[in-house]
Formats: C-alpha cells, sequence, structure tokens
DNA sequence: ATAAGGTACCTTGCAATACACAGTACTGCA
DNA sequence: TGCAGTACTGTGTATTGCAAGGTACCTTAT
C-alpha cells in the first residue's frame, strides 16, 4: 500500500503546471511537505523512465538551463488513480481517528 | 516525512481499545488499509521496543494464547503527535489537489 | 580575464519500511 | 494420533527517502 507516496504531491504539482526541480521543492516546502534534492531528482527520473512526465531543457536568464517537467496523458491517468487512492486513505485514516476518540 | 506511516493507524486501533495481531489486521482491512502478517508483526516489535506499546499473554477459548496490546503512556503521546503530523500531511495535499484542480 | 558565488542537475551509499514466503508452536476435535 | 485452525516469528528482498558529495553552467564583481 501506500508505496511511492511522494509520487502524488510531485505529480499534482506538475500536473497543475510546468515546473523545474528546485521550483518543485519550493511547492512542496510551502505546502510543509519536507523534501530534499536528493530525493525528489531519483523521483523525476522515475517518473519519466515510467512515461508519466516529460521534460524539455528550456534556458534561464539566472543560470543554467532548467528541465522543464510536464504531465503527460499516461500521468495524469496515474494522477486520477493516486488520487482515488489518497481519498480512500484519507477516509480510513479519519474514521480510525474517529473511532479513537470516541473510546475516550 | 511520513517515515514508518502505519504506526499511526496502528496505534489507533491499539489505542481505542487493546487488541491482538489478527483482530488489529481484521480492523485495518475494514478501514481499507492492506496490512499483511509480515508487516504488522515486526511493527508490533518495534512499537514494543520504542516503548509505545505494551502486550500480556492472555489464553484463548480457541487456539494458542494471544498478545494482548495496550497502547502506553509514552504510546499516547506519540500518537498525539502523530495525529497533529497527520492533519498537516491531511491539509497539504488536500491543498495542492486543490490547487491542480483550480488549474484546470 | 578570472575568481567567487549562485543555480541546477546528478550519483553513490545507507538505513528503514513493507512485503513475500516459509516456518514454528500451541489448541481442540475427530 | 492425526489434522485443521489460530497465533506468532524469522529470512530475504525491493523500494523508498535521505545524507553527502560532486559536476557543470551562468552571472557578477574585481
Amino acid at each position: 500500500m501506500r508505496k511511492g507516496f511522494l509520487e502524488f504531491p510531485v505529480l499534482l504539482i506538475i500536473g497543475a503546471k510546468p515546473t523545474y526541480a528546485p521550483d518543485i521543492l519550493k511547492q512542496l516546502k510551502d505546502a510543509n511537505l519536507l523534501v530534499v534534492e536528493g530525493t525528489l531528482y531519483p523521483l523525476l527520473s522515475r517518473l519519466k523512465r515510467m512515461g508519466l512526465v516529460a521534460y524539455a531543457w528550456q534556458e534561464s536568464k539566472s543560470g543554467p538551463p532548467r528541465k522543464m517537467y510536464t504531465i503527460t496523458k499516461e500521468g495524469k491517468e496515474a494522477l486520477h488513480q493516486l488520487e482515488t487512492s489518497w481519498k480512500s486513505l484519507d477516509t480510513s485514516v479519519n474514521t480510525l481517528i474517529t473511532h479513537y476518540e470516541k473510546s475516550n
């Protein structure tokens, strides 16, 4: 279950708008999801290998070129499935919390 | 982040009422959280080693004795912290979902 | 021109988690 | 005594996420 949880938020971010790694890190941090470079880069490579995202090099005005990631059709399908799983998990856990609180 | 996610639902279950492994498995399954023996037993040992739960042998009318697990004071404290983390994660992910949906 | 600092990407090695799978042990019943 | 059911345990493995270190490019200041 919940294997590769991080894929979900990352796909959500890329799915919302094409972005590149440092920006993804920033958005995750803004969302209170602490992820570091060493986690994100391998994850992005994995998503690319699975065909869920694609990238294109894009020049920058303030540094080296960036890999701009976009979500693919397959990525969107995977995203919808992840969203379903998430909602199920969310419901399950919140139910357990309710049970716990009722018992005290 | 979210390292050892399963600890949370398991602690919630034990915290609500003393139980033993097969019953925990059943409750997790009822909550749509698929976990198997090979995952749960090491997890329980870990929780015990960390002092978050304790167990007492209890005889059964239909088979071998059971390890009845109860939550400890430390376990309750850990549980509250896990609950806080969960709520934060819940909010974060749902925010990202909203952002994603708005962008489409 | 060159040094320094910043940005972006990538790799290696490690620890922990969760699973598959197999095994042990106790109980009750035929 | 054999068998099925219940409960607990151990081994091996893939994956995940992180720490740490490294490469390369670009801009700015000297």
